[in-house]
RNA sequence: GUCCCGUUCGUCUAGAGGCCUAGGACACCGGGUUUUCAUCCCGGCAACAGGGGUUCGACUCCCCUACGGGAUGCCA
């Protein structure tokens, strides 16, 4: 234990590259990473493609370029478990060796019968380690299995839940080579951990019964103990496990409907962890604040309002320079140059808060660019009977020389006024000729925004 | 089936025996500001899964039940 505090913290993110980063192996990276940075450890990533059927190089860039352009960089060069074969094969042998290991030639068929029976007889169908003492050679037809004790009990110590306690007589003694002499993933994995001397091991709770068996073949491989903490999981609205079934999953989709980083990140972290009455936190402010003994032990449920509500959160505190870089590709995606405009800044500033993530705010600024789609047609029935407002206002907007805000709405209001009118009744036909619908910033502002030129225009078109 | 983990408002959570008439946030509803919308401000609705103990006292400790999840693979 003590060695344990002594040594430099090393955790690991070991995803297997099956399919895209998904926003629940976000959360278990950022937490390694924040559990690491906090401890002036490090972060590693190993990808566990040792399923070579559904691996795939592709899934394993995604993974990685996502890893890293969030922000969760690992501290040294991811490694593949696909090129470390013969180390897992030595550590094998060392097991053998041991005698902690042997070979059992048990047919596939044969292994199903004794399952059926035991989940017949009404017990828990495993391995019943008839092979054990067989001394059998190995050969092509035999798998090498790891002699679990028949006795005595495993600790699992948990820095989320504490002790959990696992009788020997519950496992069965599992497979490390394959008949084909490839190593398994409890093989691998243990390995693996202590080559790139990992320290704690944060994962989903799903992991949590394959712990003591992972912590027998440590034993067996005399490797020093481990620390444990097994994070809730994330679950879709159906409190099933978050699933590409149940909910967009795929952290590149968020990114491209315009979440921050910083937000999904923010979201992610509280999705099992809180601190007080705080909500906004920042990478930094995780690494400082973070405890990964106050992580909740139950399943959260990821809920999209409380990213919307936290992307607006994180959008409030970028500077208008931020908030247009940001913005920028987004406006791409529509045909819109954000700088091909007359007064970009106040308009980007006037409408930065009409939606909570970009691509809404994309698509809000659309009018302001570019020609109107379409017009609500609601809107014009409520609000535009005759155009003989419409004629006024453009005659009075067309003699105003000093052309903003406050000159705008003085002509406005004064009109308004005059006539004995309602400000709806001036202002919304204005608001539908220059965007289409009845949403725009303060009127006045709305047409400095479009300047006098482009502002009469839409009257016009209007008429 | 067996083993393991879990269970506070719709959602994320606070709560380590009396501070709880169970607090905050999101969502929702209502009001105010802007006589548009958004922002912002104020207010409201709403939860300890159920049953037994232990205790002067239980959301907090113990047991049982129910429900949810995971494991039980020559997947990871």
């Amino acid at each position: 234990m003590e060695k344990i505090l002594m040594k430099q913290i090393v955790t690991r993110f070991a995803p297997s590259p099956t399919g895209t980063l998904h926003i629940g192996g976000v959360r278990t990276a950022l937490f390694n990473y924040v559990y690491a940075k906090q401890n002036n450890g490090k972060f590693l990533v190993r990808i566990e493609d040792t399923d070579r059927e559904r691996s795939t190089k592709e899934y394993e860039e995604n993974i990685l370029n996502n890893l890293s352009s969030i922000g969760l960089e690992p501290d040294e060069k991811p490694i593949n478990q696909s090129e470390r074969n013969e180390i897992y094969i030595k550590a094998a042998e060392k097991i053998i060796e041991s005698g902690n290991a042997y070979w059992c030639d048990c047919s596939q068929e044969e292994l199903e019968q004794m399952r059926k029976e035991q989940t017949e007889a009404g017990k828990k169908p495993m391995y019943d380690g008839r092979s054990r003492n067989l001394g059998i050679e190995r050969s092509e037809k035999t798998v090498l299995r790891l002699a679990t004790p028949e006795d005595g009990e495993i600790i699992v110590n948990d820095l989320i839940r504490g002790e959990i306690k696992f009788n020997n007589s519950e496992l069965d003694d599992l497979i490390l080579l394959r008949s084909d002499g490839t190593p398994t993933y409890h093989l691998c994995n243990v390995v693996d951990d202590f080559e790139q001397n990992v320290t704690t091991v944060i994962r989903g709770e799903d992991h949590i019964s394959n712990t003591p068996r992972q912590i027998h073949i440590q034993k067996a491989l005399g490797y020093p103990d481990l620390e444990y903490a097994h994070l809730p999981l994330v679950l879709g609205t159906d409190k099933k496990r978050l699933s590409k079934r149940n909910a967009a999953t795929s952290l590149e989709d968020y990114r491209k409907k315009g979440y921050l980083d910083s937000a999904i990140l923010n979201t992610l972290a509280r999705l099992g962890w809180s601190q007080g009455e705080n909500e906004v936190f920042f990478l930094n402010d995780l690494i400082k604040d973070f405890n990964i003994k106050e992580v909740q032990k139950a399943g959260a449920i990821f809920d999209i309002t409380k990213l919307d509500w936290l992307n607006s959160q994180h959008l409030a505190k970028l500077t208008l320079q931020e908030f247009k870089d940001s913005l920028k590709p987004f406006l791409e995606e529509i045909g819109i140059d954000i700088n091909n405009h007359n007064n970009v800044d106040l308009l980007i500033d006037s409408l930065r808060t009409s939606d909570n993530n970009f691509s809404g705010i994309a698509n809000q600024l659309y009018p302001y660019y570019k020609d109107i789609k379409e017009y609500d047609d609601n809107a014009i029935k409520k609000f535009i009977s005759d155009n003989d407002i419409l004629h006024d206002l453009k005659d009075i907007l067309q003699n105003i020389d000093d052309w903003n805000e406050e000159s705008i709405n003085k002509a406005l209001s004064t009109y308004q006024e005059q006539n004995n009118l309602k400000v709806p009744q001036v202002n919304q036909p204005v608001r539908i000729a220059l965007t289409g619908k009845t949403k725009s910033p303060g009127l006045g502002l709305t047409l400095e925004i479009f300047g006098k030129e482009k502002a009469l225009k839409r009257i016009e078109k209007m008429l």
